[in-house]
DNA sequence: TATATTTAGTTCGACATTAAACTAAATAGG
DNA sequence: CCTATTTAGTTTAATGTCGAACTAAATATA
């Protein structure tokens, strides 16, 4: 194994650890039984738009049909997302947001702002957020290549 | 929400992102029912050392003691590791990597390499590997700050 | 048009993960 | 010592996720 090798693997271990240590913080804030997933769903609606198709979403995250379905149902069971059958395709489906959904995504997303300003007392976020344009660099390739 | 907080939900965003689709491409490398958290385990083990407790690689990846358990006995039934009684406390036990689990761990780690490769033909690694030191940082605090 | 293929979404079985209850062993405090 | 508490690991029920099989609708092709 390569020096290049063996800190491409550190470089992804890091990635690792941050995003299960980030995402175990964001899912101690979700409220009785949501999961992060069920708010990424949210958050996508409301930042890119929503009537969208449940495929469209699908795609957008990477993950397969059936997990949509079952995320995309109890969102809906909650009232949080409205399901409307396609106008022009029978086979199709659209996902509308609620105002409850709406009001949850907000709600979720100013949860966490106590825990960003607590970690800024230890932590530099100007310089963190500086790695934006290489981390979108690294993501769009991973993207591009994904099979 | 201020700009600053935008940046930071990106970071984490981007974070993700990049978290999946490497996961996606280790997974699709593992045989025949290995999960990437099975071989996490045993690159823990060559990294750091065996001859622990399921208890001490419990914390090392914030995971519950009921993965652990689920983990390790999927390992053991491979023949990757090899889970011994502790000798001063009769409550644990003591883990030990088997040869076939180093192998396995090299080979799942050279497995990634023609991978790596490719990309690098789109993707400066260089490049990629300087944002190491400050992940390392980013990562410190937010282990030190959980709860 | 009739049939074959593709596409959107659901269902099913398997497994990873979690939190909580549980067992057994070790330790602490009286 | 003896009891209470803590600690290490397992078990259980619930849920997220996946891949594969399935249904129904749309599209391509002959």
């Amino acid at each position: 194994m390569s020096e290049t090798e063996r800190k491409v693997f550190q470089f992804f271990n890091e990635i690792g650890i941050i995003n299960q240590l980030a995402t175990d913080i964001f899912q101690s804030n979700m409220p009785d039984g949501l999961h992060v997933s069920h708010f990424s769903v949210l958050n996508h609606l409301v930042r890119l738009g929503d009537g969208v198709t449940p495929l469209k979403i699908t795609n957008a995250f990477q993950v397969s049909k059936g997990t949509m379905t079952n995320t995309l149902s109890v969102l809906s069971k909650r009232g949080l997302i409205r399901i409307a059958p396609h106008e022009s395709d029978g086979r199709s489906k659209v996902v509308y947001l609620t105002d409850e959904g709406r009001a949850f995504q907000k709600q979720a997303i100013e949860s966490l702002f106590p825990a960003i300003q607590q970690l800024g007392e230890k932590m530099d976020w100007a310089r963190v957020v500086e790695l934006i344009p290489e981390l979108e660099r690294v993501r769009k390739i991973l993207d591009e290549n994904r099979d």
